[in-house]
RNA sequence: GGGGCUGUAGUAGAGUCGGUUACAACGCCGGCCUGUCACGCCGGAGGUCGCGGGUUCAAGUCCCGUCAGCCCCGCCA
């Protein structure tokens, strides 16, 4: 039989009992983490959100309460009075914040028993992921999800407090809304009063936030939930969270000095981080020539270098083919990691293969010259413009990627990211940011064979390249922007159009009708022929933010109820069947399941 | 849609070349213990080797299929 909480009051929180607080008379409740019987003193590790405090137990002192401490196991909910005292000499334990006193208990209350739970809540115990998604209630006892979720509360109160301080006014859009046919998969909604239609949940609230700036709200936050019906990843799920922020009369460089102030903020709050603003800068072509992506980590370097000119003319038929066929030669010096082995040069090797790249030529750099299957094709001279191009030194490897200009980027860029891991240059407590800017507007889709917006439909060109509209679409620019923070896209946004003709004109370049445009963007058009202002904006991955902040290799260790790789919660059990009756309110049948 | 890794007491693991009753740790249960703190000591219980099929005299182990979790490619404006 429990115990009730009757009239008691908890004075302080387990994990906040110091030394300052010597003598004073306390009542703390929490979980049991530990209990050590010594048959005669019970020492109990009492667990809160703030840590742990030592209760112990003496049946000279409190005969009744040493009697209750017997049946106490792991879990067990307790509430508990006694004096703070300064722990005995030589029993102090400098590995806890509290383990200068202890709690002196004269009396103590079980309120509530438990299951011995499934797996043991404490920092040495290593559980199965889908073990720990399935009890996610214990799993989040466990300080570190506790950490993770109650640094994720301050990261949101300090990007309130500066939004707020900066003018922004959080305003709450639709969840319920309308499906758009650009971009990631929906996730759909059935309608009951409207059988045969559906919502759609946002994928963000794009279309919205630009109405608020018609509307006048000059400035505009939300941290929101989006959605996107689309595979998952190590950072990636169906739901997730975005500070979502929109700004009237501004700027690229307007809002790029808004949101540094912003993240820097966060940065000095959450973790104690000075970040140095402004932040770097590159465009997205130099970001392609140099790293091969755009999203570079730019803690180290590593760079790619072009070499497409020098081996054009060479007796290498692999590197003189792709350059004559508009292709890409590019090279990167793994400084001094001409010791790789056989092994290490293979996986690098499978390693490009992912994206694509047929292969990965290898150069180490000796006292004697280039070894490699592939030094024999090159002339002396044709050697030292590459030793001299690519600043070989002995010791160095060159690696070296011929394909297609997509491929030769993705490969070798990601191959520098995978380098930099496993040559330990990616320490997770340096943070680099950069900018990237002036990506390209369109992209060419060879699937759908015509032109999609690289960010989206909304984006403003770049002023001086609007006359390419009607000649080369595909060359102009666009007014958008990506944060990247140590190789990850935390944040992107653009200055969008707010001129009805000039979005008009872009649905037409990405082949969506007169129509078709009315009817899925009509009232974005309407609203844009109503005295639009200029506008622009951004939205930060929270979930992606806190996994840096926090040094998670996951996004589930930064969400409270995350979702497995298909998309299910292990906890609930959803998604799940509904009942015939809700199906038929919804005019839904379903397909048989031979079918 | 595709590639890869993992799956053995409650938990996380070992299990050799296919061969006796599937191991030790933590946890759990019982007992002892008045200064421990991942307490200690003694004793005990606990297994559909993910699931299904196949090969074999014999399968945790080999083969095929399947399910689940994870990582990746495609996808994610």
């Amino acid at each position: 039989m429990n115990d009730k909480l009757g009239d008691w009051k908890r004075t302080h929180r387990c994990g906040e009992l110091t030394a300052d607080l010597i003598g004073q008379d306390v009542c703390v409740m929490g979980w049991v983490q530990r209990r050590r019987d010594h048959g005669g003193l019970i020492f109990i590790d009492l667990r809160d959100r703030e840590g742990i405090v030592q209760l112990a137990l003496d049946p000279d002192r409190d005969a009744e309460s040493h009697k209750k401490a017997e049946q106490i196991r792991n879990e067990f909910v307790v509430a508990a009075r006694g004096k703070v005292s300064a722990r005995p000499e030589g029993t102090v334990n400098p590995k806890m914040k509290t383990g200068e006193v202890e709690i002196e208990i004269s009396e103590m209350l079980i309120l509530n028993s438990s299951e011995t739970p499934p797996f043991m809540l404490d920092e040495y115990t290593e559980v199965a992921e889908n073990i720990r998604l399935k009890y996610r209630f214990l799993d989040l006892r466990r300080p570190a999800l506790q950490n993770n979720l109650m640094l994720r509360h301050l990261v949101a109160k300090t990007v309130r407090n500066y939004l707020d301080g900066e003018g922004f006014i959080e305003v709450e859009t639709p969840v319920l809304t309308k499906s758009t046919p650009e971009g990631a998969r929906d996730y759909l909604v059935p309608s009951r009063v409207n059988v045969g239609k559906f919502y759609a949940l946002p994928q963000s609230p794009q279309l919205f936030k630009q109405l608020l700036m018609v509307a006048g709200f000059d400035r505009y936050f939300q941290i929101v939930k989006c959605f996107r019906d689309e595979d998952l990843r190590a950072d990636r799920q169906p739901e997730f969270t975005q500070i979502d922020c929109e700004l009237s009369f501004v700027s690229r460089d307007d809002v790029v000095s808004v949101m540094e102030g912003m993240v820097a903020k966060v940065f000095k709050d959450a973790i104690g981080v000075d970040v140095a603003l402004p932040m770097p800068r590159l465009t997205y072509q130099e970001a392609m020539d140099r790293f091969g992506v755009d999203n570079p980590d730019m803690r180290f370097d590593l760079e790619l270098i072009n070499i497409t000119d020098l081996v054009a003319g060479s007796q290498f038929k692999v590197f003189a083919d792709v350059a004559a066929n508009d292709g890409l030669v590019k090279a990167l010096n793994a400084k001094g990691c001409a010791t790789f082995s056989r092994k290490e040069l293979d996986d690098l090797t499978e390693f490009v293969k992912i994206y694509g790249a047929k292969g990965l030529a290898w150069v180490k750099v000796t006292e004697d010259g280039w070894q490699s299957p592939i030094a024999k094709f090159f002339t002396p001279a044709e050697l030292e413009a590459l030793n001299a191009k690519l600043d070989a030194q002995v010791g160095d490897l060159l690696l070296f990627m011929a394909d297609t200009p997509k491929v030769a980027n993705e490969a070798l860029g990601r191959l520098r990211g995978h380098l930099g891991q496993k040559l330990g240059l990616a320490d997770k407590s340096n943070y680099k940011f950069v900018w990237i800017t002036d990506f390209p507007l369109l992209e060419w889709d060879e699937e759908e064979n015509r032109h999609v917006a690289v960010h989206h439909p909304f984006t403003s060109p770049m002023e001086e390249d609007i006359p390419l509209l009607d000649s080369e679409p595909g060359k102009a620019r666009a007014q958008a922007y990506d944060l990247v923070l140590n190789g990850s896209e935390v944040g992107g946004g653009s200055i969008r159009i707010h001129d009805q003709a000039v979005q008009s004109r872009m649905f037409e370049l990405l082949g969506i009708g007169n129509e078709e445009a009315r009817e899925k963007f009509g009232f974005l058009l309407d609203a844009l022929s109503f005295g639009a202002p200029p506008h622009g904006g951004i939205a930060f991955g929270l979930d992606r933010l806190m996994m840096i902040l926090t040094g998670a290799d996951s996004i589930r260790d930064v969400i409270a109820f995350p979702k497995t790789q298909k998309a299910t919660c292990l906890l609930s059990d959803a998604p799940n069947e509904v009942a015939e009756k809700q199906l038929r309110e919804l005019g839904i049948r379903l397909r048989s399941k031979q079918n």
